[in-house]
DNA sequence: CTGAAAGCGCTAACAC
DNA sequence: GTGTTAGCGCTTTCAG
């Protein structure tokens, strides 16, 4: 139907001027639907822009503009379960916001997390939202980045630097003091990772011991469980090994969903039950969480909210903000489900 | 330390060039490595990049070179563990190959699936890798994008597109023979889901049927379970009604890893055991199937495949190849856990 | 309300 | 081996 004008499959702005007998700039202002075009003009531009099967070319913008509209997502990995959440939040929310996603996974490492500071590439992305891991606070105000950026998690926190977290103490110490209202006064805390570097556990240990104190209970260091990694095998060892050593425990604050699950699992090959005899308390609320038998409870950062409040912040800061870091902490929930429940004496 | 030279923020290319007192080729040859410089030429020009902190600009190389090197990857939603493990290996193996991955949510929208189609930009990505669950077959034949394409999943093969799945008619009647090696004659689908309009059901009940059949076993279609979504509530529902009904298995095949999660949690509240009396056998092998209590055995889709091929067909239609649609069948294994053993009778 | 022209920063011929 | 120059396609003053 349409000439042979489309030959190459690129048609350009100036080519729906010409067809349209117009300047680039009227064509430019009916592509942006710019309000002082007469409406015969835009009618006729639009037919042009049909009939050629015109599509503007967003690098040629971008390079014009400075502006790329795009964002980057650094993240360990997005298939883990509370990494994959906040990938869709945040996914979702720059999507509302007129902002596409480029996924970074960091996979651990410690050079891919400083190439997400160091950005070696310049123009690619307006701003980065970053979850590290491996490298601290010195070394990303060190590394400074000439992109905006946002911090999220609890490893690193410079100064400088905007970023949002939820409040892992004061979790913590809700978390336990729920298990301590269903009478439960053994609680286990899971786990010690070795190796782990990030300031997660640190927190939320803090927040464990202090309402045991609180609570006029000494903590027992036996109760703070060694694991030997991350995976759910590790967790389960954990577990195991504290059974055999007949380390009494009647309740267990896990450090994250995994290990909950992971509970679940060592309680019930020790065969004992959950929740009458051992209470189960989660962190993340992942898929794990309900999907899981007993479904889990567990503390449930907002993770909505966590995505809303990074891009607000990295928002600003595209816009030129340029005050020191800005601390928020997201709210958080804590879902009782099955694996919680008052201990019956 | 260094000059005020740096104020903008902005170094080009041209910048350190007069710098080095070199032309703007020659800085060229340099940021690409490119053999015929010589070596106090090379470093020369360095110190002038490292002294002006350069960094090429992206989307000006992008617009000379009509190249992205990004991929967009266009996925229902992230966070659901088969498209995120999905994410998680194209994502790294488009790292490897030198490309990045943007990501987009159609959050099951017909009107966001066939935007991913219709691509009203252009110059944004190179490719996209697209995995539909509500447009079908003629439809994305028809809007046909400019850019190239290459499909995942079951639910639309228009004989146009590049297009990678496994084969899920087979892997259903493996998973169906290998309850039945079990002495496990009930077998239960779960499930067949109201409102769902991707063929995945449809060929995974397919090779279900054909399993039966050839071993000479009728199939009863009260043990097609129904099921009115795809939630964990959804499949617990199914699976409690047809206990209810009084309808009689001793195993289940499940469409997808949530729906043996749902079996699990089901059986338990009917005091039925898996795997002693009811054998469970998931699908995609997600961390589900991992972290659940006991482990899940299921059909595992051998996702790495998946990526790299999806990424080996669209890196050929990016280099020009313009023959018809390819069709890429991935190798899947079921994997043996803890939820199937041979009936003890 | 519309047109002309100067870039945005880089690449890639093509000379030298 | 190195330098010149003409674009890539769009936006954006600045006139008119």
């Amino acid at each position: 139907m349409a000439s042979g004008s489309r030959s190459a499959g690129r048609v350009r702005l100036k080519d729906v001027a010409d067809r349209a007998g117009v300047s680039m700039k009227t064509v430019s202002n009916v592509v942006h639907d710019y309000e002082f075009v007469s409406p015969q003009m835009r009618e006729r531009v639009q037919a042009a822009i049909d009939e050629l099967g015109y599509r503007p070319n967003l690098t040629a913008r971008r390079l014009a503009t400075g502006k790329t509209s795009m964002i980057a997502l650094a993240l360990p990995v997005v298939d883990q379960p509370y990494y994959a959440e906040i990938a869709r939040y945040i996914g979702e929310e720059a999507e509302r916001r007129g902002y596409r996603i480029i996924v970074e996974q960091t996979l651990n490492g410690v050079e891919a997390e400083r190439a997400v500071i160091r950005d070696r590439e310049e123009g690619l992305v307006d701003g980065v939202i970053f979850h590290p891991v491996r490298i601290g606070t010195l070394e990303i105000a060190r590394l400074r980045p000439g992109t905006p950026i946002v911090l999220l998690g609890e490893s690193a926190r410079p100064l400088t630097t905007d970023h949002v977290m939820i409040d892992n103490t004061q979790a913590a110490r809700d978390g336990v003091e729920l298990l301590l209202a269903e009478n439960r006064s053994r609680i286990a805390f899971l786990a010690d990772v070795r190796g782990d570097i990030t300031e997660s556990t640190h927190l939320r240990l803090l927040g464990y011991q202090e309402a045991l104190l609180t609570a006029g209970i000494q903590p027992d260091p036996e109760l703070v469980l060694r694991s030997d990694g991350f995976t759910i095998e590790d967790g389960v060892a954990a577990i195991a090994a504290a059974i055999e050593r007949g380390i009494h425990f009647d309740a267990v604050l896990s450090r994250d969903d995994t290990f909950a699950m992971a509970a679940l699992r060592a309680l019930q090959a020790a065969g004992r039950s959950v929740p009458d005899e051992v209470s189960v308390l989660g962190w993340d609320d992942t898929v794990l969480a309900h999907s899981s038998t007993p479904a889990l409870s567990a503390i449930s950062p907002d993770k909505f909210a966590i995505a809303t409040t990074a891009l607000d912040l990295l928002e600003d800061r595209m816009k030129g903000y340029e005050g020191t870091g800005r601390h928020r902490i997201a709210p958080y929930t804590i879902i009782e489900r099955g694996t919680t429940a008052a201990l019956q004496r």
